[in-house]
RNA sequence: GCGGGCGUAGCCAAGCGGUUAAGGCAGAGGAUUGUGGAUCCUCCAUUCGUGGGUUCGAGUCCCAUCGUCCGCCCCA
């Protein structure tokens, strides 16, 4: 019989690996939900059209890695390939702009982009992510900018380091673009085939390129610093300002443009020499038209995506396994009696607040000790057909090998005297 | 989408054309049929991702396919 595997790019995320992104996300929860940010969660499935019309149908993550299909009723969707997009659309779709002029958000879950899989690239990957819709303020730039460099330090992401540029407005951007096309065109043919293909879909993204030859040429070309506008000089300067205030360390990068379309001024990734070739932990930036792009009033907006695989990868480079939370208690039965009693003991245990695991196996003693050992219980419930007839249990301290026996009745209040951990407290 | 490396048990692996596929970890059973992490013994791949081919003979060579990894592209 020939084995079912997970979908090319797809993975399981095991319970070991499991227990290093819950805490990521407790993290996140506690620094963001301290800067009073509230969580959202929008649909994975979202009308073609709203990534289209936001990311840019020019670029490759709408142009040719969605997951696109028609449904039933002829409506063609597709499994969002990041959440700008659909944080954006439920905050018009629910005027959210009236509950406050300032709405922050977060949110974490499963994107999809049909993308050669790779080491921290998959095809259905994870993002957790924020953005701050409705103010302009420089002040709201650098607070997202921190929140993620606080958050990527206290879950103990080491190496990193933030780049940042300003893209301008779309009238600097556009200027720019035709610069650095006037001075690319004539050559043309000197750029690697990928920058030739580039020179008219997306040009800035040729400043970025890999090429030795490319990069050298990219030396020469105009920079965008000097196409700002000083109105956007100003407020790039003022993000900085707010940066250093902050002791956040940053690089400036004239070569740092980011992907998508609705990108405008602050532009900003924190990257891992730790990840090879997929180094960006997170990315972000400000995209002041995209509400109103959408259909939404006009509301300036800045944001960010922290790579889940890519920061959990990081994670156990340096930290390798999370100890799984340990058994306090370990029920041992044997004997048709002794069996029908156990699981009423056990469920007793864990409703007052012990980790309480019972062995199922049948197996002798000796075993089911072995098998308490194992499991780094503190205490070991025995029970046999001796102290099943007599309502009693023999309850043994594993560390010092002491045991003695107690009424089932009081086996709860016993533990909850002599034992330091959850009495009391459901967990 | 393009170029390259790799796929032997749950995990880490040896094997590099010649009868029976090392070893370690984990697991199961026993020594110990009512008491534990130590020790000892036994078991645990009719088969080397899958399908073809070459060969007297293939885990070993070739092709295809799937998966994975590295680089490009792109991006978190």
């Amino acid at each position: 019989m020939e084995i079912i595997q997970a979908v090319r790019g797809t993975r399981d995320i095991l319970p070991q690996e499991v227990r290093l992104w819950q805490q990521v996300e407790a993290s996140a929860r506690e620094i963001l939900g301290r800067a009073n940010y509230q969580e959202i969660r929008t649909p994975i499935l979202e009308l073609t059209e709203l990534f289209a019309r936001s990311i840019g149908s020019a670029t490759d993550v709408v142009g040719k890695e969605m997951y696109s299909f028609s449904t039933r009723g002829e409506q063609e969707v597709s499994l969002r390939p990041e959440n700008t997009a659909g944080v954006v659309r439920a905050y018009i779709q629910h005027g959210l702009q009236m509950a406050g002029d300032v709405q922050r958000l977060w949110y974490c879950g499963p994107m999809f982009r049909y993308e050669r899989p790779q080491a921290g690239r998959q095809r259905q990957f994870h993002q957790l992510g924020v953005e701050l819709l409705g103010s302009r303020d420089p002040r709201a730039d650098a607070e997202v900018i921190a929140l993620a460099w606080d958050l990527l330090q206290a879950v103990g992401a080491e190496n990193l380091s933030l780049r940042l540029n300003s893209l301008g407005d779309p009238q600097d951007r556009r200027a720019y673009r035709q610069a650095l096309v006037d001075y690319l065109t004539p050559l043309r043919e000197k750029l690697d085939p990928d920058s030739q293909e580039r020179l008219t879909r997306n040009p800035l993204r040729i400043l970025d390129s890999k090429d030795p030859r490319t990069r050298e040429i990219a030396e020469g070309a105009p920079k965008l610093p000097d196409y700002l506008s000083p109105e956007s000089r100003a407020f790039f300067e003022q993000v900085q300002d707010h940066l250093q205030r902050l002791d956040i360390p940053y690089q400036l990068d004239p070569y740092l443009v980011r992907g998508l379309d609705y990108y405008t001024h602050t532009a900003f990734e924190i990257v891992s020499p730790d990840l090879g070739s997929q180094s960006t932990v997170c990315g972000g930036g400000r995209y002041d038209g995209l509400v109103e792009e959408l259909g939404g009033p006009s509301t300036p907006a800045v944001g960010w995506a922290i790579g889940m695989e890519r920061l959990v990868l990081l994670l156990q480079k340096k930290q390798g396994e999370i100890p799984p939370a340990l058994v306090e208690v370990y029920v041992i039965s044997r004997g048709a009696k002794a069996e029908a009693q156990s699981l009423r003991i056990a469920q007793a245990l864990r409703q007052a607040g012990f980790c309480t695991e019972l062995d199922l196996s049948g197996s002798a003693f000796g075993k089911q000790f072995k098998r308490a050992s194992r499991s780094g219980a503190t205490w070991a419930v025995t029970l046999g057909d001796a102290e099943a007839v007599a309502g009693e249990v023999q309850l043994k301290h594993l560390p010092t090998g002491q045991q003695q026996t107690l009424l089932q009745a009081d086996l709860v209040k016993y533990l909850a005297s002599h034992s330091r951990q959850g009495y009391g407290v459901p967990r």
